[in-house]
RNA sequence: AGCGGUAUCGUCUAGUGGUUAGGACGGGAGAUUCUCAUUCUCCAAACAGGGGUUCAAUUCCCCUUACCGCCGCCA
């Protein structure tokens, strides 16, 4: 009896090493990026296909460069766009703090750790005399890497430099490690994306792991983080595969186990440069206020590198999950194109039902006074106006003429008003719309005989109705003729009709 | 410079040792419509180049080229 629980407490145990145990960890020294926000999608979706834990984790070492405005951004941007995390700063988990500001009583211990046993050493290299050598390598048309200088340092040598004043980083010696770990200078490891990956560690350098100002360096923490807190696999950019080698030696250094890795492609701008403000939004929540709809981000985000087994494109976050397998992730660099995402956010908002396009087109309405419409009038006007638009911000400057008295006639709709037949049409039109009864129903009967008496006069009904448009929305090209008329009423649009009308002498 | 990675229509991609190399966006043409848009139909558009291996290569191997990334006491 005894026996068999014990038996099942190392299973679940076994489970528990198993489990998938994936973070996201953004270092708040921006907003929220849309390749951070692929890299943490496709994180989520591989924690959610296999049961798993998606953490949060902010790395924020360099206080400097970290502000609370860029958290509460992240944290804000990966709720929108669904990628709710099990555990995080906000929420706690077992293995917290998830702050690594809040970690660096933490990480000296380890640091310890390496130190005694041969795999770390402390240098008393100035950032001068590292400048110096870099130049040199630089010159020399060498690569550089640290010359090891400080490796052998005897104990009467670092008390000099101490009574210097210098105060020591820490540096991991590559070397020792590969060597008590592999049989030769090559580091193999199996990535999820992209397969066998291998590296002459020989090349690295020695790295810092602990500043000189006793903080740790990304390379160092991450790495505790990631040991601690139990990750089991690190789904991250390409630009990490270099720190990938240097992290999995200490991992081993520290007898840890070695989580299993993934490197991601990276999202290119057009011009296949990295994706920076000068190619418009870079952050979600810029996104978000031009108008884009966070699930048309999510799904085209995507897109970039996924592709679903049944070729449909548009899918739901969880049909997405459902379908996700990483190894067939595409490992090439994919080009952040906005004409698809465009598309598609135009799709997500014609899938948006009328109700909740009322409340989503308010905040791009705000220069309008809404209440000039009634609700139903409100209804009716989103309901004629929401298909072209590519952004919700796009209805702005789609429905000025529903407000206001009189209307803004533009260049092209001032040429049409111009012409004799325009000017012939608006008389006409006042003249046998007054006895209209103004129900949308029959102004649209009324006007489909309004253009038929054109026709037979050889006036197209394009011509016909463009002359009214023009007069009525100061613009040639808008929302359906009808419905407009029915919301403005009889009253605005006579004004406007009769201000259209050139007063001869 | 060194090291690592990637290479299918313009873009995102599917796919296979023998296929008319498929889809989506974008582009073009047409239909519908009071306009723009929507919607629908149709069309054009790709295996980077050179060597191998093989009866057969877009697919496997090598080289070249191009592009991306990394070489911090940044993350």
């Amino acid at each position: 009896m005894i026996r068999l629980l014990v038996r099942n407490i190392k299973e679940i145990e076994v489970l528990k090493m198993n489990e998938v145990r994936v973070r996201i960890a953004p270092s708040p020294s921006g907003n929220l990026h849309i390749g951070t926000a692929r890299t943490a999608l496709f994180n989520y979706l591989f924690a959610k296909k296999n049961n798993g834990k998606f953490i949060l984790r902010i790395e924020d070492t360099d206080a400097e460069r970290t502000s609370q405005a860029y958290i509460d951004n992240i944290f804000d941007s990966l709720k929108a766009l669904g990628l709710n995390w099990d555990e995080g700063p906000d929420i706690g988990g077992p293995y917290g703090p998830y702050t690594q500001s809040e970690r660096f009583d933490i990480y000296p211990k380890y640091v310890q750790e390496l130190l005694d046993k041969g795999f770390a050493y402390e240098c008393f290299c100035t950032p001068e005399e590292l400048e110096a050598e870099k130049k040199e390598a630089a010159e020399n048309k060498k690569p550089y890497v640290y010359t090891k200088k400080c490796e052998n340092l005897t104990e009467e040598e670092k008390a000099k430099l101490r009574a210097e004043g210098r105060k020591p980083a820490v540096r991991f010696n590559i070397s020792k490690a590969q060597k008590a770990f592999h049989d030769s200078t090559i580091l193999k490891f199996n990535d999820l994306v992209k397969g066998e990956l291998h590296m002459d560690t020989s090349l690295l350098g020695d790295f810092v792991i602990l500043k000189s100002n006793g903080t740790p360096t990304y390379n160092f923490a991450v790495v505790i983080d990631d040991m601690l807190m139990k990750i089991s696999h690190v789904i991250r950019g390409e630009d990490h595969i270099s720190n990938t080698f240097k992290q999995i030696l200490i991992f081993e250094a520290l007898g840890a186990e070695v989580p299993r890795f993934g490197h991601l492609g990276m999202i290119l701008a057009p011009d296949r440069s990295k994706l920076s403000k000068r190619h418009g939004a870079t952050a979600v929540s810029e996104f978000v206020e031009k108008g884009y709809l966070t699930d048309a981000l999510v799904n085209f985000v995507a897109l970039l590198g996924w592709s679903p087994s049944d070729g449909k494109e548009i899918k739901t976050i969880d049909e997405i999950a459902a379908d996700f397998r990483i190894n067939e992730i595409s490992s090439s660099n994919s080009i952040f194109e906005y004409d698809k995402l465009n598309w598609m956010n135009s799709h997500y908002i014609k899938m948006l039902s009328i109700p909740e396009l009322k409340e989503r087109l308010k905040p791009y309405l705000t220069k309008y006074d809404l209440s000039e419409l009634t609700d139903a009038q409100y209804t009716r006007m989103v309901e004629v106006t929401y298909e072209p638009l590519t952004l919700l911000s796009d209805i702005t400057d789609a429905v000025p003429y529903f407000f206001g008295e009189g209307v803004e006639i533009d260049e092209k709709a001032r040429e049409t008003l111009d012409s004799d037949v325009s000017q012939d049409v608006l008389k006409t039109f006042i003249e046998q719309a007054k006895d209209w009864d103004w129900t949308e129903e029959n102004l649209h009967e009324k006007l489909e005989q309004f253009r038929a008496f054109y026709k037979e006069k050889g006036i197209k009904p394009k011509v016909t109705m463009w002359a009214v448009r023009a007069a009525v929305t100061g613009r040639l090209c808008g929302a359906d003729m009808t419905a407009i008329l029915a919301i403005i009423g009889k009253d605005k649009t006579f004004n406007r009709v009769n201000s259209a009308i050139k007063q001869t002498v």
